[in-house]
DNA sequence: ACTGAAAATGACGCGCG
DNA sequence: CGCGCGTCATTTTCAGT
């Protein structure tokens, strides 16, 4: 990882469609030692896919809420099975596990709060061991990042 | 905005760097009317770009904390004012407006804890109108998803 | 369907550490 | 000495018309 990895990594989360001739000349380089790295880095899963980047008003999802979640209790066994749980809320787009409380937090998005509604019903209400919930609405997004920022090296 | 749309939009965000070719075939399309949708879609903005996944860690983007904000005033200005200040912060991955007690939620990612309290004090709480700061720190990343949801259609 | 461009692959010599 | 770059060439595949 040095600083053409850098800008490699950089330039394709700028443009992840970026042909190699064009990224080989951006970092400096020329197309095949450019190629090499890049498939290194997707080895070395620096890397780990591509995504194009979707307004999710513009396919329905008017609504994004933020989920506190506190689990009866925090052991690992407890932890894995709301994690496996999870997993299969396609809603469910961010889950982290915090510090303090040890409990996690959800970004979910939903096409409207009916459809919130029924998912905190039928779905995260579903999973067993939860103590209690704390949902929060965001009314707008003012920062939606893909570019990570620049390790300083 | 039919069917075949909603399963282009998917296909992309599952595979970004996907060829027309196989796109087209993924959806049961030819590849000259699957080019078109595409072109459509970013014309129409649902599709507003392409970023390759990275894992920040491997980055040297060890540490996740989600940042409450409460600004001293809540109307247009100060939001806006808030806004053009935070787009300047590169740690600051996401930024919502939340409900309730209006107040903001940063996603900020840093190296270390050592440079996040240097973000908090050099940039953060170098931002006029802020009332009060909230910190919480993320173990790690359960779910990061990248694709919406299904429409249902 | 066609044409120019780009990707993927491999071989080879070179220079810098 | 060896790793990584550059150059070149080839074949296959893709994009745009």
């Amino acid at each position: 990882m040095d600083q053409i990895d850098r800008k490699i990594v950089r330039a394709l989360q700028q443009d992840g469609r970026i042909t190699v001739l064009d990224l080989a000349e951006k970092v400096g380089l020329s197309p095949t030692p450019c190629a090499r790295r890049l498939d290194r880095l997707r080895r070395d899963e620096v890397i780990t896919g591509y995504s194009a980047q979707v307004d999710p008003e513009k396919l329905g999802f008017g609504v994004t809420i933020f989920v506190s979640v506190e689990l009866e209790k925090q052991d690992r066994n407890a932890i894995d099975a709301f994690e496996r749980a999870i997993l299969r809320c396609d809603e469910v787009m961010e889950c982290y596990l915090m510090t303090g409380s040890r409990d996690i937090l959800l970004r979910v998005v939903a096409r409207d709060l009916t459809a919130f509604d029924a998912f905190l019903e039928n779905r995260l209400m579903q999973i067993p061991g939860i103590r209690n919930l704390r949902s929060n609405f965001a009314l707008r997004a003012m920062v939606k990042r893909d570019v990570l920022p620049m390790a300083t090296g």
